[in-house]
DNA sequence: AGGCGTTGTCATAGT
DNA sequence: AAACTATGACAACGC
C-alpha cells in the first residue's frame, strides 16, 4: 500500500510537474499519448514521463540513494550518465530505419536492374550515397539494399556542419537543422544551443549571433540561386531547364475513358508498396506541408534553402542539374514504371539520366519554379501533385492529389510530421531546461558550499563513517545501547527499506561528540542511513548529505550530559577541557535530550526512540517511573520519530525534484532525437519526391502520340495501377479519381 | 535587522 | 485500537 501510494503520489506529482515544465504551450496530451504512444514506446520504450514513479521506485531499492542536492553527489552524475547512456542506447533503435528497410526490401522484389539504387536513391544529401549515384557504376550492389538508409541515416546526421559522434554535438547538430526550420517560427538559435545556454544566455550576444546566421544563409540561398536558375528552395538542389527531346519507343497507353482496373495509383505510387493506404499518409502529408508552408511564408528561401539542405557545390546539386548533351536510357518501358520499375527508375537517376534536359518549364516543370519564393511553395504545399501536374492544374491537384504519394515512410512519418507543430513548438521552447538545470546546479553548489563552511562540520565529516560503527561500539560500552542500536536498527531498517525512505542524521556534530564520549543520541540512526538506506556506492552521499544537514543547532540531540551521567568520562580528559566540552556538549543536547537529562530519565534518547514498541515498553516496565516522566519519554519518542520522518519526508522531496529535473532532461534529449530523426526523414521524402517528379517528368516527356508530338502535361497525366502498368489517361480522369480516393480516408475515419 | 535555508515539532490523516 | 508513517505548517535557529 505505501509502494502504491507512492507510485500514486510521486508518479502524478511528478508528471504534472513535467505536463507543466514541458507542455506549457504543446498539446502534450497529443504529443505524448493520444498520438504517439506505439511509436514512442518502440522507438523509445516506455515513457520515462510513464515510468517516473517506478524509476524512482528503482531508485529508491536498487540503486536508490539519498542525494541532497547541495551535495557533489557523484552517484547522482553517474546515475545521470547511466540513464544518458540509456537513452543513446534507445537511440540506438532506430525503428524508423528498420522501417524503411522493410519498404526497401519491399520493393526490391519487383527491382529488375538495380535493387540497389533505391537506397543510394535516398541517400541523395549525402556525400557518399550521392556519389553512389552520379558515379558511372550503376552496377547492382544489393549488398548495400539492406544497410543502405541506415547509412544514409548515419550520414545524413553527419550532414550538417559540426558534427561528431558525442551525443552533445549531435544535438548542436540538430539543433542547427531545426533552428533552420524553426527559425521563422521565432525560435531563436541560441534556444537548441545548449552548451551556449549553459554557459550563459547572453541575450544579445545571441540574437545577433543568430541574426548573422541568417545573414549568411540568405547570402548563401541568393547565392545559390544566382547560380543556378532552377534551385529547389529547400535542398538547394538545381532542376533541368529543360526536358529530354528525344523520343523512345515507349508503350504508350491510349488516352482512355474507361477506366483501367487498378488505376487508383497514379504514377506517383510507386513509392507505394501498393498495400499501404495513401489517404491518411496524405493527410499527413498535408499536415506536414501546411506547416512547411507556413514556414516557408515567413521566411523565404534562405533559410529554407539551407535547410533542407544541401551547400550549393554540394554533388547533390550538381547531381541534380542535368546536362542536355547526355544520353538517356532509350529503352525505358512505362511498364517498368511499377514498383520493380521504380527501383530502375531510380537507377536513371545516374547521371545520364538526371542531365536529361527537362522540357522547359512551360508545362511539365511546376517543381522547376523560376523564383525561390514558388520553390519554397513547392515543397511546401508539398503535393506530390504540386509536384506533378502543371502548375496550371495546381489548384486542383492539390485537392486531388492527395492520395497520389503514398508515403512508404508514412507509418514513421506519420507521428513525426503530425506532430509537427508540437514539436516545434516543443523546440522552440526547449529553451528552458539546460539553464534551467545549471542553476540548479549553480545553486545547489553554492549551498553546499556554505554546508561546508559550517563551523562543525568537518569532524563530523571525517568521523560520519566511524561513528557508525563507533557509535555502536560506544553504545554497546554503555549498559543499555547495544541491543537498542542494533535492534532499533533492524526495525528501523525494515520500516526504511520498505518505503525507500532514507533518513539521515542530525546534527554532525553530535557524532562528533558521540565518538569522542560515546554517548548516545541518534547515532544509530546515523549509521543505518548510511548502511541500510541504500545499498548502493552512493553512501558516499550520506556524507555530503549530512555536511549540509550539519547546522549548529543547539537543540540538536547531543547526548553528552546524560550519558555522560550514564557513562564514566574518559579519565585522559583534563578537567578544564571536560567542563570545556560538557558545556558545549550541553548546548548540543537537543531540547528532549535537557528534558530528558532534567526528568532524570534513566535511559537514552536513543533507545527511547528507536526501540521496538515491545521492547521499550518492556524497558519502561523495569524502571519505576513518574507519570512526569513516561510522559516525557513518549513525547521523546514521538518527537524523535517524527523529527526521522520529517527528515525521510524532505529527502523524498527533494529525490522527487531531483528525479523530475533528470526526468524533463531525458525528455529533452528524447525530444531533441526524435525531431532529429524527423528532419532525417523529411529530407528522405524530399529527396525521394524529387526523384519521383524527375521519373514522372522523363517517362512523361518521352511520351509521343499518334503523330510522334508530345502529350501536353495540362491534357494527360500518368497513373500507375497497382498490377504495375503505367497509364497515360486524360487529365480530368485523373484528377476525378484522386478526388475519389481522397474522401475515402475522411469517410473510413468517421 | 531581515531574509533565507535547515531543522525540529505539532497536528492530522493515512497505513 | 495502537503504533507508526507522511506531510503541511509553523517556529527556532544559524548564517
Amino acid at each position: 500500500m505505501l509502494s502504491l501510494k507512492k507510485y500514486l503520489t510521486e508518479g502524478l506529482l511528478q508528471f504534472t510537474i513535467l505536463l507543466s515544465l514541458i507542455g506549457v504551450r504543446v498539446d502534450v496530451d497529443t504529443y505524448l499519448t493520444s498520438q504517439l504512444p506505439p511509436l514512442r514506446e518502440i522507438i523509445l520504450g516506455p515513457s520515462s514521463a510513464y515510468t517516473q514513479t517506478q524509476f524512482h521506485n528503482l531508485r529508491n531499492t536498487l540503486d536508490g540513494y539519498g542525494v541532497h542536492p547541495k551535495s557533489i553527489d557523484l552517484d547522482n552524475y553517474f546515475t545521470a550518465r547511466r540513464l544518458l547512456s540509456q537513452v543513446r542506447a534507445l537511440d540506438r533503435f532506430q525503428v524508423p530505419t528498420t522501417e524503411v528497410n522493410a519498404w526497401l526490401v519491399h520493393r526490391d522484389p519487383e527491382g529488375s536492374v538495380s535493387g540497389s539504387q533505391p537506397s543510394s536513391g535516398l541517400t541523395l544529401e549525402s556525400s557518399s550515397g550521392l556519389q553512389d549515384v552520379t558515379g558511372p557504376d550503376n552496377g547492382v550492389r544489393e549488398s548495400e539494399t539492406e544497410q543502405g538508409f541506415s547509412e544514409d541515416l548515419e550520414d545524413l546526421g553527419a550532414v550538417a556542419p559540426p558534427v561528431s559522434g558525442d551525443l552533445t554535438k549531435e544535438d548542436i547538430d540538430l539543433i542547427d537543422i531545426l533552428w533552420r526550420q524553426d527559425i521563422d517560427l521565432g525560435a531563436g538559435r541560441e534556444i537548441f544551443d545548449y552548451s551556449h545556454r549553459q554557459k550563459e544566455q547572453d541575450v544579445d550576444k545571441d540574437l545577433q549571433d543568430g541574426a548573422e546566421q541568417d545573414d549568411t544563409w540568405s547570402g548563401e540561398g541568393a547565392e545559390a540561386l544566382a547560380r543556378n536558375l532552377l534551385v529547389d528552395g529547400e535542398t538547394g538542389e538545381s532542376f533541368p531547364a529543360q526536358f529530354p527531346a528525344d523520343i523512345s519507343s515507349i508503350t504508350e497507353a491510349v488516352p482512355s475513358e474507361s477506366e483501367p482496373p487498378g488505376l487508383q495509383n497514379n504514377l506517383l505510387s510507386p513509392l507505394l508498396t501498393g498495400t499501404d493506404s495513401p489517404f491518411d499518409l496524405e493527410q499527413q502529408w498535408q499536415d506536414l506541408m501546411s506547416i512547411m508552408e507556413m514556414q516557408a511564408m515567413e521566411v523565404n528561401t534562405s533559410t529554407n534553402e539551407i535547410l533542407y539542405s544541401a551547400p550549393p557545390g554540394d554533388p547533390l546539386s550538381t547531381n541534380y542539374s542535368l546536362a542536355p548533351n547526355t544520353p538517356i536510357n532509350q529503352n525505358v518501358s512505362l511498364h517498368q514504371a511499377s514498383l520493380g520499375g521504380c527501383s530502375q527508375d531510380f537507377s536513371l537517376f545516374s547521371p545520364e539520366v538526371e542531365s536529361l534536359p527537362v522540357a522547359s518549364g512551360s508545362t511539365l516543370l511546376p517543381l522547376v519554379p523560376s523564383n525561390s519564393t514558388s520553390l519554397n511553395s513547392t515543397f511546401g504545399s508539398t503535393n506530390l501533385a504540386g509536384l506533378f501536374f502543371p502548375p496550371q492544374l495546381n489548384g486542383t491537384a492539390n485537392d486531388t492529389a492527395g492520395p497520389e504519394l503514398p508515403d512508404p515512410l508514412g507509418g514513421l512519418l506519420d507521428e513525426a510530421m503530425l506532430d509537427e507543430i508540437s514539436l516545434m513548438d516543443l523546440a522552440i521552447e526547449e529553451g528552458f531546461n539546460p539553464v534551467q538545470a545549471s542553476q540548479l546546479e549553480e545553486e545547489f553548489d553554492s549551498d553546499s558550499g556554505l554546508s561546508l563552511d559550517s563551523s562543525h562540520s568537518p569532524s563530523s565529516l571525517s568521523s560520519s563513517e566511524g561513528s557508525s560503527s563507533s557509535s555502536s561500539s560506544s553504545s554497546s560500552s554503555s549498559s543499555s545501547s547495544s541491543s537498542s542500536s542494533s535492534s532499533s536498527s533492524s526495525s528501523a531498517s525494515s520500516s526504511f527499506s520498505e518505503e525507500g525512505a532514507v533518513g539521515y542524521s542530525s546534527d554532525s556534530e553530535t557524532l562528533d561528540l558521540e565518538e569522542a564520549e560515546g554517548a548516545v543520541g541518534y547515532q544509530p540512526e546515523y549509521s543505518k542511513f548510511c548502511r541500510m538506506s541504500y545499498q548502493d556506492p552512493s553512501q558516499l552521499s550520506c556524507l555530503p548529505y549530512l555536511e549540509h544537514v550539519g547546522h549548529n543547532h543547539t537543540y540538536n540531540m547531543a547526548p553528552s550530559a546524560l550519558d555522560s551521567a550514564d557513562l564514566p568520562p574518559p579519565s585522559a580528559l583534563k578537567k578544564g577541557s571536560k567542563e570545556k566540552q560538557a558545556d558545549f556538549l550541553d548546548k548540543q543536547m537537543s531540547r528532549d535530550e535537557h528534558r530528558a537529562r532534567a526528568m532524570k530519565i534513566p535511559f537514552t534518547n536513543d533507545k527511547i526512540i528507536n526501540l521496538p514498541v515491545e521492547e521499550f515498553n518492556e524497558l519502561l516496565s523495569k524502571y519505576q517511573l513518574s507519570e512526569a516522566q513516561l510522559s516525557l519519554i513518549r513525547d521523546i519518542r514521538r518527537r524523535g520519530k517524527n523529527k526521522m520522518a520529517a527528515q525521510n519526508c524532505r529527502k523524498r522531496k527533494l529525490d522527487t525534484i531531483l528525479n523530475l529535473e533528470r526526468d524533463v532532461e531525458d525528455l529533452q534529449r528524447d525530444k531533441a532525437r526524435l525531431l532529429r530523426e524527423k528532419v532525417e526523414f523529411l529530407r528522405s521524402l524530399r529527396q525521394m519526391k524529387q526523384k519521383v517528379q524527375s521519373l514522372y517528368q522523363e517517362v512523361f516527356g518521352r511520351l509521343r502520340d499518334e503523330n510522334g508530338r508530345p502529350y501536353s502535361p495540362s491534357q494527360y497525366a500518368l497513373q500507375y495501377a497497382g498490377d504495375g502498368s503505367v497509364l497515360l489517361i486524360p487529365r480530368t480522369l485523373a484528377d476525378q479519381q484522386a478526388r475519389r480516393q481522397e474522401r475515402k480516408p475522411k469517410d473510413r475515419r468517421k
